[in-house]
DNA sequence: CATGAATGAGCGTTCATTCAT
DNA sequence: AATGAATGAACGCTCATTCAT
């Protein structure tokens, strides 16, 4: 759908440059269109950032629920939010790279909306390690700066993952899941002790970036 | 100095609203200067971009040198590497910010020659953790991906370290370094074992953010 | 007939907002329609402002002639004048106003051609005034401006006449026609002196406006 | 002034083209500036609009007390009210077009603000009449509308007054004064009886209009 | 040291209109 | 009869920067 390439070339020009310094003259361009045409696609420059956070975070959310719903174990719910957000982050670097990096160009309707998703989400990973710590599955200092040193190594992932990259998303999710057990000094776990795989969602959203030309990402 | 109110007006501004959205008359105005002003103590807005991820690149490189050349033990060298960047994200948090994100916004000249002190930090750590690999201290499946978690981690503390927040900078510091441990699969080390203690120094470009305006920075 | 139905969300419109602030897209969507779809039933934005006006202008050459045909007397022709402007007025107070105040944004061919007719209705009340005075009937001492003082004060029935309002339109155009006996300096007159009622048109290009929705008209 | 310049060139196209049908560089052009400068002199397009509107109440507003203060006499007052709403129109034709018709292109804050200046003009012109109606000393059958007939009357000298016209602005005045007269069924007055003449204000916005570029006014 | 004035370029957005379907 | 798609032009406005004073 011709929509849809909009919104691929939006997010690609956004992770590129950033929302502020790309204009919709730039995204009508790479799409073939005038810009006044990628208005009968779109709700403007603003919808487009909106309708990309909107669905990256719709999926981090679904995804995590599913890994939650699996098991009660504390340790496999961690894990499985990992994998998850791992892959998602690594299937979808540059929509992931740009929802965690445009909150603060968003109107201030939107920003709220769109922030009660995000820590909807960090509020489940923080319930988890609370819960694994208070079981004494896990050995946490401090349960909160845990969450956070998580969430931003997780996050980082769309920094530096690319498709063509040296190791399999599978590889990383599962080094992620480990990195994360030892920060909460949780045994290693094997990928069978995670439960069914989950497979992360390509997002419509997410565009097909040639290496090349993701060398000046950051 | 003028100069650094200017420079601090600026990394504010920049940190809370990106370099793209902020524009010179905004900085001007901050310090009660005419923008035309605003070019007798600066290079335009690039050049206080430039300023300030130069100071702040520049210290962190310091605070590297000064880190590895304590010890030759790679384990104390990248406890004292985390806990140089740590602490140096944690007291100048929004020109860590800027410096971490404005890549992208910089001309390819001086992005270039700011990327070779970034890169310069980055395979400082990496060959840390080799080090401690190939010397079977630290237990790590991959080197590289280690590195990356370590890294993006650790630059995350700039996005929610606040001044007047619940821990002290030195109980954050050493909660990474024990992170890092962790992640890297050597045992715990206490405050003692890292060598004389490391003192942050609080960059000039730094601006005093009261605590109630950084709400919305992210 | 659907081409009427756009003719009056156009007056209406275009009344409440001004032709130049009103888009085609917004009378379209009034009516139901696409905006490309309107253009099956008119020539256009521009067309739709000459049906308009040639449609009240010719009404009111119509009704002038009918006034002056019924009598020779300047007092009861102008009578029958004033009564007639204001009835059509009042009874299509937006269509009036609409070609009272868009000439100015017609192009200059179609302009010039509907001037001749205003021009025209103009100079037939000018020619009754100057028969009035030369015949001894009126005391005017200058009868250009007398014939300016009358048409502006009927052209401005339609700025505020509502037909929902405290006066029936039968009421406010005996008043008017007592003004104008004043103005020219002739005895008051009553509805019979003026012979045959003279029952005003509802233009096709006349809108229903609920009353509540014409607060805002000036 | 430049500010009163740009001021004078804004009025200048209102009037012959409506707000809506004016662009800023088109003001822009008529003064010699780029279209960005003219943001240095102005708070843009409806702040223009705005102080027009606003000076030319204003001085409405002023004469209208100056007006009524002589006397306590209606008619007097209503003579002297007439005289000077026709001198300001006729000495500020432009502004005065621009400040009746374009209510409507406000902004609601300003549209109602403005709405209060024109609403205490149109009142006080309300309780004149209706004072000397109470008093036996006019013969009106409904004050409300000979209060609106001449108003009506007396805001359409802008349409039509031209500096370069056959009549000087005082007969004109006098002219209109001996119509709100006979529209109230007073007596004649002479300019004596008027007391003190009130000379009107030419507004710094009001353009110097060669009379041939006023052809087109409507 | 400081500023008001100025500008070309560009911003996101809307415009009236056309045309293939 | 109806429309989605498309566009060049223009909209009001802000930008970073320069320069004479």
């Amino acid at each position: 759908m011709k929509s849809d390439e909009v919104l691929r070339a939006a997010v690609l020009l956004f992770a590129r440059q950033g929302y502020a310094a790309t204009g919709i003259r730039e995204i009508a361009r790479e799409v073939g269109l005038n810009s006044a045409t990628l208005y009968h696609y779109t709700n403007g420059k603003e919808g487009l950032l909106v309708a990309v956070m909107q669905s990256c975070l719709d999926e981090l959310l679904r995804s995590t629920d599913e890994a939650l719903r699996h098991s009660g174990d504390p340790q496999v719910q961690l894990g499985r939010l990992i994998r998850a957000h791992v892959g998602l982050s690594a299937l979808n670097p540059l929509s992931s790279r740009v929802t965690d990096q445009a909150f603060r160009s968003l109107g201030s309707a939107n920003r709220a909306s769109l922030l009660v998703l995000r820590d909807s989400y960090e509020s489940q990973l923080g319930a988890v390690i609370d819960a694994g710590a208070r079981a004494g599955l896990f050995d946490v200092a401090d349960p909160r700066l845990t969450r956070l040193a998580i969430l931003e190594m997780c996050n980082g992932v769309a920094n530096w993952y690319r498709h063509a990259g040296r190791l399999p998303m599978r590889a990383v999710q599962m080094q992620f899941v480990d990195f994360g057990c030892r920060l909460v000094g949780a045994p290693a776990m094997d990928e069978a002790e995670l439960g069914p795989v989950q497979t992360p969602h390509l997002l419509r959203c997410e565009p097909y970036a040639p290496p090349d030309t993701m060398e000046d990402l950051s």
